[in-house]
DNA sequence: GAACTATACTGAACCCGGTTCACCTTAAGG
DNA sequence: CCTTAAGGTGAACCGGGTTCAGTATAGTTC
């Protein structure tokens, strides 16, 4: 509960370090950074790193939870910029480029999407909800259909942001997300149920 | 090296119970089963889990790699009874069926996608050489586009099957498959680069 | 600016769960 | 039967996350 009082300076600053660290460490590929590492890097002792958070997991969780409301700013801007479908395909290479980012995290993550965590539902809702928008303006303009929502293309997205593998996964989550994109196209042959 | 001697009857009759007792395990979604817990399921001691065994990833590679065999015999028999796309929409939905069946694997199986064991890059290329197959007999047919290979939608479909979430799972699997399939029939009106 | 105390930090010890291995059991051939 | 190599056992080990009694210090009060 960070309304109860302000931390103290150095508790603050020791917060910020921990997470540094752990995003760092989580974006060079290690994953399975050791708790120990992690204070080390961050320059205080396991202890303080359990002062802060509950448990190693909610450590991760707090660096994910930052990762996905930086992301999520993006809707607004990409709306202002741009025609409601293009906006809706940026966003989804935005997808793309922030399951690169975590491609380190995504191992740290799986345990916490497996056990459904309030801090992945929440993810998932804020990203969903960021799709309706982008949805709605493109259904709007007649450019996308209406018959999806943010929550199922999300997950749809999901899996291309799962891509682990090296060697021109990069390239393969383009394309895929072009495939998607396809579906999601306004098409007059295309009749829906 | 199975090929060495046959196994002791004991011996088949043990490692039998033991990959039983995981698959059942992991089916009931306890992912994270204790060795102890498999191996008393099992009705022998860990000792013997490890005999047969290199570690306890190894197991759930084995369960894994019998699943996916398993799956990955079903295109024959849809290819001589359906047309080549609707064939392939059939294994699409069988992968989804699979995810279900495995959706207590998934979390087990997270560090072994991440590692890219040999085990996983095998099965991608087994079931990616199914869907090359479909795709292939597809787009003979006309019916579905040629610029999409097995291993691109294998890692589409990758995504659908990573829901874990509870709460009709199932339908969203199933719309976003057939977001998936519209981006994947062949049309007139879309022109590939 | 010294004393006070709530807050924060430290790191050795703890615990849990996968893994090992010295010793015991038994299937299968003679 | 007897032999023996294959197989089974489970207590002990070990790595890594977690705890907590002891110690330090930011911030406040006089």
């Amino acid at each position: 509960m960070p309304s109860s009082r302000p931390l103290r300076a150095d508790a603050q600053r020791n917060r910020d370090a921990l997470l540094a660290a752990a995003r760092d460490a989580f974006l060079a590929g290690e994953a399975d950074a050791h708790v120990e590492d992690i204070a080390r890097r961050a320059g205080v002792a396991v202890g303080t790193l359990y002062r802060h958070f509950e448990t190693r997991e909610a450590l991760v969780e707090e660096v994910y939870r930052q990762e996905v409301a930086e992301l999520c700013a993006a809707p607004s801007a990409l709306l202002e910029q741009h025609a409601p479908d293009e906006a809706l395909r940026q966003f989804l290479l935005l997808l793309v480029e922030h399951a690169a980012i975590g491609k380190g995290m995504a191992a740290a993550l799986a345990s916490i999407m497996a056990t459904d965590s309030p801090v992945f539902v929440d993810a998932r809702a804020q990203m969903a909800a960021c799709l309706d928008r982008l949805l709605a303006a493109g259904s709007g303009a007649g450019t996308i259909r209406a018959d999806v929502d943010g929550k199922t293309l999300l997950r749809a997205m999901g899996g291309v942001c799962n891509l682990r593998a090296a060697e021109g996964w990069r390239e393969d989550a383009t394309r895929i997300t072009a495939l998607l994109f396809d579906g999601l196209r306004c098409r007059a042959d295309i009749t829906r149920d």
